[in-house]
DNA sequence: AATGCAAATGCGAATGATTTGCAAAAAGAA
DNA sequence: TTCTTTTTGCAAATCATTCGCATTTGCATT
C-alpha cells in the first residue's frame, strides 16, 4: 500500500485534442486544479478563481467541471453525500480515507484491493469500468 | 464471496425502543422497505406509499428516512452521485456492483476485501467507522 | 371511552447545489 | 481583421431535500 503522487500534465494539449477552446476561465480553473493537493468543491474553486479574475462566474466553473469530467481530466467525488468535489485525474489511481472528525482526506493505493475488486466483479460476470472506495474512519488510539 | 440475504426484523419494537411513535405513514414506509429487494429513492418510496394511503406526503418520507437512518435501521446510498437511495440495514453487510448499462444493482460480500480495508486503515493509523465500496461495471463477454 | 399534551404530519415555502436559456463576448480559422 | 462558432456571465429554472407552522394524531393517563 503506497501513497499517491501528483504530476502536472499538459491540459491545454488535451483540450485542443478534444476540440475545445482554451479560454481564460478554463486556463485559470485548470491552474487551480493542478496546483492544489486537496479536493475542492465548485464553490471553493470559484472563490479561488475570482481572486485571479473576478469576472469568472460560478456557472462557468460548473460547466468546466462537467467538461473536464467528460474528458476524463478530473474525477468527481461526493464524500458524505455532500456537494461534488474534484481533483485532477492524472497520477496513479488512488482511493480515499476520510477522517470523520476533521474532514481530512487521506489518499491511499492498494494493488491488493484493486485486484480483489477485479476478481469479485469477474466472479459476478462483470468487467469493472470504474469504482469508488471510501473509508470513513477515526484516528486510532492503539499503537500503529 | 457470497451474496447477501435479507431477513425481516421487528421494526415496531425498534421504533418503540427509540422512543418514537408508531404512525400510519411510518408503518407503511417500513412495510415498503422490508418488502422490497431493490434500492428505491425517496420519490419511489413516496409513489409506492401513496398507493396504499394517498394522504402521505413526500416530506414525511424524507423525515422518516432520516429518522430510520439515525436509528441505524436503513442505509443510504448515492450511486452515481444521484439522489439518495435506501435499503433496510438488516442482514449481513454487503457492497454493490452497479451495471452501468442497465442500472441494475448487484449485492456482494467479501470478507477478504473487508479485512483488507481494515488493514489499510490501520496502516494509516485509523479505525474504520464505515465505508462505501461501489463497483461500476459492464457484463463481461469473456466466459466466466 | 374521554382528556391532555407532546410528537408527527401535510402543506407550501425556503434552501442549496447545479443546470439552463439567451444575448453579449471571445476564440480561432481564414 | 473578419467571420463563424464556441463560450461566457447573468438570471431564472430545476432538482433534491429541508423547514416553519397550523393541524392532526399517538398514546399515556384519567
Ligand atoms: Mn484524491
Ligand atoms: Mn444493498
Ligand atoms: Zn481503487
Ligand atoms: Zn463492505
Amino acid at each position: 500500500m503506497k501513497h499517491a503522487i501528483n504530476q502536472k500534465p499538459d491540459y491545454e494539449k488535451e483540450l485542443r485534442k478534444a476540440g475545445v477552446r482554451i479560454t481564460r476561465p478554463r486556463r485559470i480553473i485548470l491552474d487551480i486544479l493542478t496546483s492544489t493537493e486537496d479536493h475542492p468543491d465548485a464553490m471553493k474553486i470559484f472563490h479561488r478563481a475570482i481572486e485571479i479574475d473576478d469576472s469568472i462566474s460560478l456557472s462557468t466553473v460548473y460547466r468546466t467541471m462537467n467538461l473536464l469530467e467528460e474528458m476524463g481530466a478530473i474525477h468527481r467525488h461526493a464524500f458524505n453525500g455532500g456537494p461534488s468535489r474534484f481533483e485532477q485525474a492524472h497520477g496513479e489511481h488512488h482511493d480515499h480515507l476520510i477522517d470523520v472528525d476533521t474532514g481530512d482526506v487521506i489518499e491511499f493505493q492498494s494493488d491488493k484491493i484493486e485486484k480483489l475488486q477485479e476478481e469479485i466483479a469477474r466472479a459476478l460476470g462483470y468487467d469493472i469500468i470504474h469504482h469508488r472506495l471510501e473509508l470513513y474512519g477515526r484516528k486510532s488510539k492503539r499503537p500503529e
